[in-house]
DNA sequence: ATTTCATACAGGGAAATCACCCTATTTTAA
DNA sequence: TTAAAATAGGGTGATTTCCCTGTATGAAAT
């Protein structure tokens, strides 16, 4: 009896070609495909088979990876969940994790590791790749109150005007502080990002997606 | 007889998925499959059968889509190349196009319309989808080197350094011209980019992928 | 209940950097 | 050979960065 799986990626070919590859496994089959969280929601209500582990695409319109996850461990807590996502520097993998998922698994991985994946899943109910690809520190950072590089609410919101074209002044106003309160945030954000510019602060807050363009 | 076809993409995952479906249709086989340019080199010089259709990648590490499409076009003029890319304002998309690709596709493409394409690439010696889906204006913005807003290889440059955490003295000095000549880059980007401050310099270049972070 | 202490908020001032004027020379292209 | 473009210099006010200090506020300790 081959274990059913399901596939959620918004880009057709991947959807698609996946499908087929995971066809060939000699243990699984695949009864359900989406190419958003909306459409396997209807699928899944209408389907005869419940797919038994769900591979997730983290980046999708309509209803993303994370939206997805939450609702699926929600409607059907049996069924495993694993994340697939383009880059592991993608700060949403966490989110995901946290939804419910029990593996990612990068898009550059060989079918082979695919497979073993699976497996594990399977008897382990969870699988962990080469741990040491991801950045863990990064990608946990900022969750930890007491870590002296907690960044506040105030400090995120002085972040998103600072990414604006607005002198600290502006800012302040902006914020309803006076202009030395604006020097404060920006001074504890520079030891906390470890930078010494507006442009660093720039430039980090956005490489750690603090902020987006 | 079928129709030889390379395949190039750093996503294993992908590249192997999509191969195993390339082998499925009627007129098609797969011969080359690299993770990247270079792989694509080595396989290139000892493979018995040259590929009639090179489907790449245009985000790429190692070797990117457009030095690879260049190389091919170079050195194997009479292969057709198709550029695979995974969003339609993709920048790089024009200068593959340049680099000799009669085509591009998007990833979420319906693995049938994949199957039209490489037919009519065969009879037509090009292809072109639904060509409304792409914001050609956006593309090939910088373009026309008469444009008043053409951005030139020196602003560029400093474009680049000015998402640094850099002053424009040092900056000056990684391109050996006077701090003068970097204001005069810097003034006419003002102007060029619609900004007024070197905040703004770093996100409309960021927004409109002239640097990458 | 009061002290202690950490933290957010706020002020003055100084040196460096940035934004914006003006002009002048050299290179490139028509 | 002109005209345009790239390079470069001087000066000025605004902004940024980085020191110092001081005051509320609220929680923990005595």
């Amino acid at each position: 009896m081959k274990i059913p799986v399901g596939i959620v990626d918004d880009h057709q070919l991947f959807l698609k070609s996946l499908g087929l590859m995971l066809s060939g496994f000699d243990n699984y089959t695949v009864t359900i495909e989406a190419l958003n969280g909306k459409e396997l929601q209807l699928k899944m209500k209408t389907t005869e088979i419940l797919p038994q582990i769900l591979l997730l695409d983290v980046n999708m319109p309509v209803m993303d990876g994370i939206e997805t996850a939450s609702w699926v461990h929600a409607n059907y807590p049996d069924i495993k969940l694993v994340a697939l996502s383009m880059n592991d520097t993608d700060k949403a993998i966490i989110g995901m994790i946290r939804a419910g998922c029990c593996a990612y698994l990068l898009k550059d991985i060989h079918p082979i590791e695919l497979e073993k994946a699976l497996n594990e899943i399977n008897v382990k109910g969870y699988y962990n790749e080469d741990a040491g690809n991801i950045n863990f520190r990064r990608m946990f950072m900022n969750e930890d109150k007491n870590d002296p590089r907690y960044i506040t609410d105030k400090e995120k919101q002085f972040l998103q005007f600072a990414c604006m074209e607005l002198s600290y002044k502006q800012i302040a106003d902006e914020m309803s502080v006076a202009e030395r309160t604006i020097d404060n945030y920006r001074d504890s954000l520079f030891t906390k990002l470890g930078v010494h510019s507006r442009i660093g602060l720039i430039l980090e807050a956005l490489r750690r997606d603090l902020v987006k363009l």
